[in-house]
DNA sequence: TTGCAATTTAGAATCATTCCAAATAAAATT
DNA sequence: AATTTTATTTGGAATGATTCTAAATTGCAA
């Protein structure tokens, strides 16, 4: 499995990091790549085991660090299904999750714009929101070969 | 704070928990009136220590096993936001949820039926869901007394 | 090249939740 | 009403994800 940056997304990841104060290093790199490379919304631990066959050296407190910096860029989404373990998303168009309950796999639901429109106008008065999460639980019958 | 089943309410319970093969217990009594009697999500441990002033002796366990068992009787729904611990909700109508980043209250959202329609219908065939869950995250202004 | 602030690291600590196996209690059967 | 069966309760130990800590390292601006 590839886990190299092109050089535009390098840049981008640059870009997003020194915006907010913080530094390019090898582990984000890294750690950014592998969440481009493969898009299944993996978790922590994942992203560490694959993560770590480009440097074997990488501890899993970084990864932690190096996600929780990318959500606070802007670059990656958490998808929470329950309580169990957080997974990282960096598709940033508006979607939602779906949860297959037989193999545990998530995929993305894309949303018109207008729906979450339509969720905010549900709203009372006096309520204002940031971000609106929605996620499905089911069974699908696709062909996961593609992902 | 009076935790306390009406009759009505008692046979509800018994009726649901039978329906499902399991007994009606002291313990399984007093934490479902603590849920109908303050109805604002509690966590596990706010239950375990409303429904200790009843029960002195009743262990966090039991909290446990009997919210477990409500939720899978279809009396109860858990809410997670993001990993925090998860609530308990009583309201059985379809809502969504509303959570108040500068209080961590939350709110429940009614929900007209059709939008849950509508979002089944963005769903690329073969995805078949039994639930939706969505969630709010913001900040609201409502006076918190009626709650 | 130097200096400093940000980052990385391993391991300990925390927190919610689940598991365990023995004691108890509810309902079914006699 | 007594007995049997089966589910439930219990405290404490175990688990698993995540966060914290403090020392060593590194990126980058001056």
């Amino acid at each position: 499995m590839e886990t190299k940056l092109t050089e535009q997304q390098r840049e981008d990841l640059q870009e997003a990091l020194s915006k907010a104060g913080q530094k390019l290093t090898t582990q984000r790199e890294i750690v950014y790549s592998v969440l481009l490379t493969k898009r299944d919304h993996p978790s922590v631990d994942e992203v560490y085991h694959r993560a770590r066959e480009s440097m074997p050296g990488l501890s899993l407190a970084t990864v932690y660090n190096c996600l929780e910096t990318f959500v606070s860029c802007g670059l990656v989404r958490q998808v929470n299904h329950e309580r169990e373990s957080t997974r990282y998303c960096p598709n940033l168009l508006p979607h939602a999750h779906f949860r297959d309950e037989a193999t545990g796999r998530v995929y993305d639901i894309e949303l018109p714009p207008e729906i979450l429109q339509t969720l905010k106008s549900l709203l009372p008065s006096g309520f204002q929101t940031d971000s609106i999460e929605i996620s499905f639980h089911g069974r699908s019958q696709t062909n996961p070969k593609t992902n």
